[in-house]
DNA sequence: GGCGGGTGCGCAATCGATTGCGCACCCAGG
DNA sequence: CCTGGGTGCGCAATCGATTGCGCACCCGCC
């Protein structure tokens, strides 16, 4: 078992003890051979000897003078929590299936961060990146794809969720359980969702004549990542003690914020108040209530966006490229939203009977 | 804010601009100016210009002379839940301080991508590895610092928790609430903490003369990621009847998962069972009830490896080295555990009023 | 005027691989 | 004998930075 790590050998040490030039290894090991007409027999001596000693690139090597490092890095805010996370483990799928590896690095919303971390890992001669929920602010020299960043710039392929359906979904089934007083609490200024999204809601509430009641909107404001702030914003609403039947969270962190707010108030949910989360990451399954909530395809947003970008490097992407490639969100009934009880305690009751606790529910993805 | 497009600028073309040579401008970037007498008026004009040109040396060239990439490697065994990408995030606070990137690859417990990985990185010239609850099964030419890993290899450093101070905690805290009927649900086979675990609980449950029953100790199977191991062991364990007052899981997401199947058996936490968690990932803080856990020092971890790694890189550590570096758990009480109701229904009432909903808990770290 | 000692910086090799040209050799045909 | 066309491989530059030497210039002093 214990093989005895050597000091790899190089291409000239290979090349001398073969009697070779560099140039005829390095050709016959990279498959050159027969467009170079290297001999038959001299390919198979070379690669022979390669394996024997265990040859293996110098891949700084290689990489500087090609410009290619099989290597891409992907930007994120935040590394610890369950959006980045799910991305990430979908990227890591695609890329490596290449034989590519990717940086990681988490900006957590400095900018020096943002504007160095391309910077550093273009250094590094990344042949890409990928930002999630991340807005770029410069032109970069490699391909870019980003996960819900809503730029809009030449060159750089958005991956983003179609936010009217989702919002279309999320108020459909609050108002298909009776819910006409909405509470929003929307992202913060930060998050590149946040205003899509919210342009889409409203929209889809003029669809669905749903009115929002701006004394019902408030927005998250600590740029602290966890359930924290969407706890404050909801404690602020109901302080102003406007009636509201429902709370659309800005996502599922913020909707479990929303929760604990709620309970310290006396309320239950859903049984007095429906909240409503988004994006699905495996906190909103495993929670109790178990939320219901706007399914974001995460794993797969990362998927696509990795595919997307290796397809940008290898130039197989004809202009003109799309601008952005549109994943579509579901919605996931489970237990934090059921009928309001303001209009009819009778459906109220219902609602609670309707899903007896199976302990089940459509969490895997 | 849109700054030139950032083609990197090569050290030959910020020379040039300067009128000085490639050996001075990089001489002063690496601060050996003083060293070779580089006049005090120079060095300000080239960092000057490099800062303004957002200079960043080429790593491949770097790398390629000096022999080193200053780049790691970090192998986990899944990528999207709470206690990898936490030491993730302290492992990246401390490497990126240093100018170090981290390639991350997780090997969802395939033996052949425990294998291939490592291999992958090396042939990436990564200066060290950083295995986070993985064992690797071969010498690396380079240095390993194991997070949870009990190899026991020689120059392989591993961080490691106080497990017995951590099932002390435990045991005794359950024990001060009255439970003597402990179920506890042992991890997966393939998780290297189970082993050293189980053996501080038997020893803690020694010392505490807590007596283990064999009929409540049941181990986790499948190798799933998420609470659903944990569901179904307890269903297990409710099925075979042997009475139980309290459940001491292998982590988090197994107690969370344990109260899911209590819950469907009609059992309340803490009221009729607690339920005693592991790691204290932020999932145990926004769960309902918050889970009471031993709080690992998950990020901590993480930022220890990282560092220890780069002192191992720099030859910085003294031989003998460590084997290990240990650290230690808290135990942190919130609402999953309370008095038993078996032995006095009075201690349980009290129970339930000892800790009034204040919404608010030592969950940050 | 020449020499010694600072000062301040540059030349060119080097790391290991890739790559655009180009060259030597052989054989057959004219 | 010379030429033309294969065949099989090598020369040397290159990628971008680091680094061991070394050199030019200036000043003061004997």
């Amino acid at each position: 078992m214990a093989k005895v790590p050597i000091k790899p050998i190089t291409l000239k040490e290979l090349a001398a003890m073969l009697e070779l030039s560099q140039s005829t290894v390095s050709r016959i090991i990279n498959g050159e051979a027969t467009a170079h007409r290297i001999a038959e027999e001299t390919q198979q001596r070379v690669l022979h000897a390669a394996a024997l000693n265990g040859y293996v690139a110098n891949t700084m090597a290689r990489g500087l003078r090609q410009k290619r490092t099989y290597t891409i890095g992907v930007i994120v805010p935040e590394i610890s929590e369950g959006y980045s996370t799910t991305v990430i483990s979908g990227i890591e799928d695609e890329l490596l299936k290449d034989g590519y590896f990717y940086f990681v690095a988490s900006h957590r919303h400095r900018d020096d961060l943002l504007e160095g971390y391309p910077r550093m890992m273009l250094a590094r001669s990344v042949e890409g990146i990928i930002a999630v929920d991340s807005s770029m602010s410069e032109d970069l020299p490699v391909p870019v794809v980003s996960i819900s960043g809503h730029d809009r710039r030449d060159g750089v392929i958005n991956i983003e969720l179609d936010h009217d359906q989702a919002a279309h979904l999320a108020l459909a089934h609050l108002k298909s359980l009776g819910h006409k007083l909405i509470a929003f609490i929307k992202g913060q200024a930060f998050s590149s969702d946040t205003v899509l999204r919210w342009q889409a809601i409203v929209q889809a509430a003029r669809d669905l004549q749903i009115e929002i009641d701006d004394r019902l909107v408030v927005q998250l404001q600590s740029p602290e990542p966890g359930p924290d702030p969407g706890q404050e914003m909801t404690r602020q609403l109901l302080q102003t003690n406007h009636p509201f039947t429902a709370i659309f969270a800005f996502n599922d962190v913020t909707a479990i914020g929303a929760i604990s707010a709620l309970r310290e108030a006396g309320l239950r949910v859903p049984k007095d108040i429906s909240v409503l989360g988004f994006d699905d990451i495996k906190a909103a399954s495993m929670h109790h209530p178990p939320l219901t909530t706007i399914h974001q395809p995460l794993r797969s947003m990362g998927q696509v966006a990795a595919s997307t970008l290796l397809s940008l490097i290898r130039n197989e992407i004809p202009h003109p490229q799309p601008e952005a490639i549109t994943v579509y969100p579901k919605l996931v009934v489970r237990k934090s939203t059921g009928h309001t009880a303001l209009h009819s305690e009778a459906a109220a009751q219902g609602a609670e009977e309707q899903s007896p606790a199976t302990g089940k529910d459509e969490a895997a993805s």
